[in-house]
DNA sequence: CTTCGTGCTGTATAAAAATACACAATTATG
DNA sequence: CATAATTGTGTATTTTTATACAGCACGAAG
């Protein structure tokens, strides 16, 4: 797949969301009227080279005849993040496994990402090893009591049950074999990832 | 929304599949073409017939300018199911809680139906009450022993994992409160609703 | 400096598609 | 039974839409 200018990109975006929101493909001119041109024959030249970059196909003689060559309901999901190094960003391209058909909305704030969980401190909430969890991420987000949350202490990400009593924060498992990370806001460097929104575990992991 | 005459449904359930196989909704022409019209007036009549009547909208002097009122992505999704009284079948309408948009094909051999879990019986398998299980039926499916099957026991529906031993099939809670259900296929009514292949929890019983 | 690819303008034109009008056979439905 | 709704045929006509051809400006590459 030949890469795109930053022109054709931006018209590859518009059609992709004009198609998501009309479930209709653009004509020539409805194309030339978002982008002001004042030929049709731009929009006819910029679909020619998309298709030719494998970006789409045009079915000729056809009225909106674009086929979008990626599907369009991969493009929509979640992306699945695996195993985050420490310190990394936690969306950062080498740490994701994957995007998977889930409809955002499905998890009723809304989910930003997926993220799979690696042991067992959090058994007892029904949380597993491989299981998947739907994680919300909001700017200034402050949990509540009693929420699971994504956080990273000095860098490493965990899944914890939130508690802050004053300026005591605790991120308790929910495993009698695990301890509590006790959190010491003047030493230890304390980020919120996300709130745990929803649970997905899927095929090898029942 | 009236209801569709059967030749209205015919042709409703046409346009549907063409635009979910193309993502193009079809000219009055292909219309005409694909039920033998031999007029395009015929296909014109239909739609604005189908207009009328609430089951989708025409953008006038617009190419291919059907938009089905139903959601498309609401018609895919997998219908959830509450509790089931017993006897009754599975997916009997009443017994439906609605349908939620996730892609049959996210739980790998492919799910079928959702179905709400009441109670803790298969708490330490991590799956709690009020979880939502992606199940599979196929007909005439022998579960292999240590899966987790929704099974039918004289009528009432019941989550377990599945063993058999010769002729003596176990239903085993995952619940040290909770007590195996042994099968006797002689006296027992027993049948397998499906296979679960995948979890699902969201919002509220997190 | 010349040539190529990109990103357009401007003008035409043929094909595709929507849509109107007149009329007929069949099937409900009061 | 009479009437209306449904399901069509057949023919035209206007809009939309795709698409060809002739150029121009500009920057990158050889």
């Amino acid at each position: 797949m030949d890469k795109l200018t930053p022109r054709q990109a931006e018209i590859l975006a518009w059609i992709r969301t004009r198609m998501l929101e009309d479930s209709l493909p653009p004509t020539r001119a409805e194309l030339m009227k978002a982008f002001d041109f004042r030929s049709p024959n731009a929009a006819e030249t910029h679909l020619r080279m998309l298709a030719r970059k494998g970006y789409l196909e045009l079915q000729n003689g056809t009225a909106r005849g674009i086929r979008l060559h990626e599907d369009l309901s991969e493009t929509m999901g979640l992306p699945l993040v695996g195993r985050v190094a420490a310190g990394q960003p936690m969306l950062a391209e080498e740490f994701r496994e994957g995007q998977l058909p889930v409809d955002p909305k499905l998890f009723s704030p809304g989910a930003d990402y997926l993220l799979r969980v690696q042991g067992m401190s959090m058994r007892d909430a029904g949380i597993l090893d491989g299981d998947i969890l739907a994680v919300r991420h909001e700017a200034g987000f402050t949990p509540q009591n009693g929420q699971i949350v994504v956080a990273r202490v000095n860098g490493e990400v965990t899944v914890k049950r939130w508690q802050r009593k004053q300026s005591k924060v605790s991120l308790l498992p929910e495993n009698p074999d695990f301890s509590p990370i006790e959190v010491d806001l003047s030493r230890d460097d304390l980020q919120i990832e996300g709130q745990v929104v929803g649970l997905l575990r899927i095929g090898n992991s029942l």
